[in-house]
RNA sequence: GCCGCGUUGGUCAAUCGGUUAAGACGCCUCCCUUUCACGGAGGAAUGACGAGUUCGACUCUCGUACGUGGUACCA
């Protein structure tokens, strides 16, 4: 069966879009692209109680910045439209009454204090969680516990109800999974999920399964916490009829916190200082914005980058990847099972040799937007384009940039002067004296005649010339950092290289 | 509680029965640079535990421990 590989990503809309859900993303898509298929965005909003304005347009800006665009999906619809599953709530409803029809679901009528009665009844030390499965659904209120005409009635009445699955007894449901291989669960202590939602929706169980299938999924890749709902998903697969095109499955790994254990949350990104989510999040029910990668100064490049290689590895040692090399070398042979903890260090490296890697005019152009905003004129594009062929190597994030390079644009305001007073001579001051007189006659202003004048001099003074450096860093930088400073003064001009000198040794 | 999944240095990880158990991040030392980086050279640091299979186990099997996920009319 030579079909076309298609893949889903499947995010309910409900907020920023996390870390763990992009590499999700990212690995159908590689997937997906290595197999010359197709790459689907659906959008899962059936819960309509958490659905959160504008997230479902920030996940499809996430992708995009993440260059992991899909084929399909709500803003770009395809032959499988609609790509919301809110907008196809007709549909799964006809699949839900298919089942009850051929005896694989059932009506239950419920109430939610029944339900809550039931568990709090059956609670015990032994069993802390009470399921609605076999060994309790005759005891409850549903078509099969009830006559066939009490039913009726009460469909009559309008009575609200759900549709849940009636879940086999004494059967071993397996499957395999791409990454973990087999696995067996026992039918029975599976209990009958809800299908179809009071409210007529269905439930993630029903619409992954009805959506899948419809939209020709052939790879299901998924978080690891869906491993414990995979049965239901299954029997699904077969009771509908369709089990000869159930996708395979893949449950990928999860993405846990650096210090202890457990799913890295939103909450840890907060506490330990670094983002979780893709991009900047803006919540419209609190007003709270959440920073994103990208707004901290990431590259796509390097986020990708650093993300395939969290739970996947080539087998070799190289770590820096295209996106194009990642979807040559992807396989799924090499997904990890065990979850990896998440480390800001090596995320900030990737992201360093992503900026090493960039064109200084592609670098500019990304740090341009970034230094104007933080008010620094920037009249020459070709400047600023040797600016950054000069500090690039020290920036590890976009945002470094303005510290490293602003004194390339702007004369410093304050000047460590212990640094040089606490070896300062009146020769060092006579030669900077000397130094300005001879600056000043350069007709040409350039690299090598201000470091060779600067040499010749300190020689002729018997003056080491490294202890003079010092001074005359600070005298342009302000502080003792920054490129080399012959760097600095024919980036900065004549004219500016001599008024930041004379200003300091007016403060000395 | 029950069920599932997992477990190589601090972290990411290679190894698909036989190696001195790679490499990277981070850390430490030194060199380069009289700034800060980059770069270079070194260093410390790893198979959870216990059985079994085998001539031989990090690799296979079982058990234990630990961790983690699930146990909703949320996904």
């Amino acid at each position: 069966m030579n079909q076309e590989v298609r893949t889903r990503f499947a995010p309910s809309p409900t907020g920023g879009l996390h870390l763990g859900g992009v590499r999700t993303a990212l690995f159908s898509y590689l997937f997906a692209k290595k197999h010359k298929g197709s790459f689907v965005l659906r959008v899962e909003d059936t819960d309509q109680n958490r659905y959160v304005e504008g997230a479902e347009q920030y996940i499809i800006d996430c992708l995009a910045w993440c260059g992991i665009s899909p084929d399909e999906g709500p803003h770009k619809p395809g032959e499988y439209a609609p790509y919301r599953q809110s907008e196809r709530k007709l549909m799964y409803k006809q699949y839900a009454l298919q089942l009850v029809e051929s005896g694989h679901a059932y009506y239950a009528f419920d109430t939610s204090e029944e339900l809550e009665k039931m568990r709090e009844e059956l609670k015990s030390e032994k069993n802390p969680s009470p399921q609605y499965d076999a060994s309790h659904r005759m005891h409850m209120k549903n078509s099969l516990s009830l006559l066939k005409e009490e039913t009726d009635k009460l469909l009559q009445e309008n009575t609200p109800y759900v549709i849940r699955i009636k879940m086999p007894q004494n059967e071993i449901i397996s499957f395999n999974d791409m990454i973990r291989g087999e696995i067996k669960n026992e039918a029975d202590l599976v209990d009958d999920k809800v299908l179809l939602k009071a409210d007529g929706m269905p439930t993630y169980h029903l619409a992954v399964v009805v959506d899948d299938y419809l939209m020709k999924i052939t790879h299901a890749f998924r978080g690891e916490e869906w491993l414990p709902s995979a049965p239901v998903h299954i029997k699904l697969w077969e009771y509908l009829g369709w089990k000869e095109s159930m996708p395979q499955w893949a449950h990928l790994p999860l993405i846990l916190k650096p210090d202890g254990n457990g799913k890295l949350s939103k909450r840890d990104g907060d506490r330990l200082g670094f983002p979780v989510f893709a991009m900047d999040w803006h919540d419209p029910k609190t007003g709270d914005t959440t920073k994103g990668f990208k707004e901290l100064g990431f590259l796509p490049e390097a986020f990708i980058n650093l993300l395939a290689l969290l739970g996947w590895h080539s087998g070799e040692e190289k770590e820096l990847f295209t996106k194009e090399e990642l979807i040559a070398a992807f396989s799924m042979e090499r997904v990890h099972k065990g979850g990896a903890k998440f480390d800001f260090d090596k995320a900030k490296w990737f992201n360093h040799e992503w900026i090493k890697k960039l064109s200084d005019e592609d670098c500019a152009a990304l740090v341009k937007p970034i230094l104007t905003t933080k008010g620094l004129k920037i009249e020459d594009d070709s400047f600023l384009i040797k600016a950054v062929h000069l500090v690039k190597e020290r920036c590890v994030l976009l945002n470094d940039f303005y510290e490293q390079s602003i004194y390339l644009f702007e004369s410093p305001f304050t000047f460590d002067l212990e640094a040089i007073q606490a070896k300062w001579t009146d020769e060092k001051k006579l030669f900077f004296i000397d130094w300005i007189n001879i600056l000043e006659s350069l007709s040409v202003w350039q690299f090598s005649d201000i470091e060779t004048s600067f040499k010749n001099l300190a020689t002729e003074k018997n003056i080491k010339p490294g202890e003079l450096q010092l001074p005359f860093r600070i005298m342009l930088v302000g502080a003792k950092h920054g490129i080399g400073v012959f760097h600095i003064a024919d980036m900065i001009g004549k004219e500016d290289t001599v008024n930041r000198m004379k200003k300091v040794l007016g403060m000395l």
